[in-house]
DNA sequence: CTGTTAGCGCATTCAA
DNA sequence: TTGAATGCGCTAACAG
């Protein structure tokens, strides 16, 4: 970036001008320090201020040991209405306590997010919330909770969204359970052949799903050899190749889980594209119940989150927590079952399935 | 906030635990005034200050002279995707060039735009960046004009999207023609009583868009008369009161024009449960193509921008352009014709209309 | 190549 | 109530 002329005018301009000592005009101006200024001349001081323009410097007021009133949130991708929902959380909270958000954006990528984190720890960000999920790699947590650590031992808050196995705040949402119970749902429903639209393993959130998921077959006694796994990026276009992978390789599965709402959109395009009619032909879940879902024909069966709701949570454990304690709030995940989902055409609504 | 307490590692203590001077600490960390140090040197100070964590005082480098790579910006609301879709362009600009995002949410208030713009000041930011509509406020414009004015006299850059009236680099979304050629496909459909829900006429954005729907109806001949306005908030509420007017109000209207696509979004969602059929019933179209709109049913017609274009164009008009020059940079907008329009019922397709 | 000096703009001690 | 002095952590001159 380019580097900033001078040209401000500065506390001291402002001083200056009203014929007082800097203290005075700082004072007037912030009323700082319990002191108190001398009401006419503090209006004096403002006044001149207000013509001045002056606005006083963030840095040097950060530096001279005021509080920065900012917050650090790192996400994967801020048109993601997952991210978006949760960001409007932490805002909402952040703005109720005077504070700025700055979003950081890693687009999913590991070393993106340590540096973000580095930089609000650079900028003394009073909170850093990290909304992403998580990657399974050892030396990314190990740096990761060393960040976070040294930002809670210098006062700073920390919380993160989603499993990260961090010795910090947690908001923990549903992801086992609600994989799991979708998994009992389509079993009920009398599916036997699945497909699972999933993100890279190495991002936890995905990897619970899909265990919760598995587990509740397995459980359900439906055999786990004849669950296609299908691997692709977290993402739209993740759950288009997904869903063309799917038709490529003839699958007899009647239903479909992705992973992520948004890998449901991407999954949905191409069959429709294809021809495949939802649910006739085939039964398609996804999951978080981003609002697009279910206005959606056929509305999309879905396992919802209230991610507004983490958000704030997260916000607030992050400034309300010293570095002893980290709690872990949980916030449940609901099966939503709408017009995605129906029982498998070779299986009718008999009672029973099986 | 939170007070900090103390305990960070500073550049001093790094250069202490080193054995050299801060300033070559400074130096081997940072690289910075063309100076070198010496290989060996440089490593163990590097050593040091990872084995210590430093974290460098953004604050302090910013105070001291350095650029802060920092840009501000400010949308009515993250969550709506079309600021989502602007937000995106922005980021990734910023991010070639190395600069981080600091997103302020306004919520539609003038004060907090101006509060924003403050503090990004403040912030000392690179560049300032509007998403947001203009307001048609003769104070709020004065008053924007002095903030971006000054900021740009100090060696920052800024950049409005839409039509803000401020002399300043601007991206400009084809507004009035966009809604102009969305009257004239509207009325060779054969439409001629309309509704238009628009969202306050205080948001300059509202108001252009409105105008030159009118406009073409008017130069095609349709007595303006017979148009109703329905004022509401811009947003997906403000569509549903809209729709939730429309029907109270018994209209006659067979073609309804939402100012934006989520209010869109809402008006589809009364009409779905009052049981208007569309396009049948009642032709609706939007304004944005925000990428839900296709995939509705019936498909949304809308007018279609280049949002994400449009945040890399003003990110890239704010770095590149000093206080002298003022570029305006046009997009233009395309009447996309869906599902959801359709010639009025009363008016079979015959040929001519009229 | 490295150390020394001097401020960046402000809030906050202290003294008056 | 106000003013003077100090230092936040760092970088950018200057010397050495």
């Amino acid at each position: 970036m380019r580097i900033r002329p001078g040209g401000q005018v500065t506390l001291a301009d402002v001083a200056r001008e009203s014929g007082v000592s800097p203290a005075t005009a700082s004072r007037a101006l912030h009323g700082g320090g319990g002191r108190v200024v001398g009401q006419d001349l503090r209006e004096r001081i403002v006044e001149v201020a207000r013509r001045l323009h002056y606005v006083p410097n963030a840095h040097a007021q950060a530096l001279a040991g005021g509080s920065t009133a900012t917050v650090g949130l790192v996400v994967h991708d801020i048109t993601d209405p997952y991210f978006a929902a949760i960001a409007r959380g932490v805002i909402a909270v952040a703005a109720e306590r005077g504070a700025l958000v700055t979003v950081g954006t890693t687009f999913r990528s590991m070393e993106r997010e340590l540096e973000f984190v580095r930089t609000f720890r650079a900028q003394r960000a009073d909170a850093i919330v990290l909304a992403g999920s998580g990657f399974e790699d050892a030396d990314y947590r190990a740096a990761m909770r060393e960040e976070l650590d040294h930002q809670r031992r210098t006062g700073g808050g920390c919380a993160v969204v989603s499993e990260h196995d961090l010795p910090v705040p947690t908001v923990l949402p549903g992801n086992r359970e609600g994989a799991a119970g979708l998994g009992r749902a389509l079993v009920a429903m009398g599916h036997r052949r699945f497909a699972v639209a999933g993100g890279p393993p190495c991002l936890t959130t995905v990897r619970h799903r899909i265990e919760g998921f598995l587990d509740a077959l397995a459980a359900c006694g439906v055999p786990l050899c004849d669950v296609e796994l299908l691997d692709h990026p977290f993402s739209e276009d993740g759950g288009r190749a997904a869903a063309r992978e799917l038709l490529d390789r003839g699958s007899r599965a009647t239903a479909l889980f992705c992973v992520s709402d948004v890998m449901a959109l991407g999954a949905l395009d191409v069959l429709a594209a294809a021809g495949v009619a939802v649910p006739d032909d085939l039964s398609v879940v996804g999951y978080n119940d981003v609002p697009m879902m279910r206005r959606l024909v056929p509305a999309v069966s879905t396992v919802r989150l209230d991610l507004e709701a983490m958000g704030r949570s997260a916000m607030e454990l992050a400034v309300d927590h010293g570095s002893a304690d980290a709690p872990v709030v949980r916030f449940p995940a609901e099966v939503v079952l709408r017009a995605s989902t129906a029982p498998p055409a070779a299986v009718p609504a008999r009672e029973g399935g099986r």
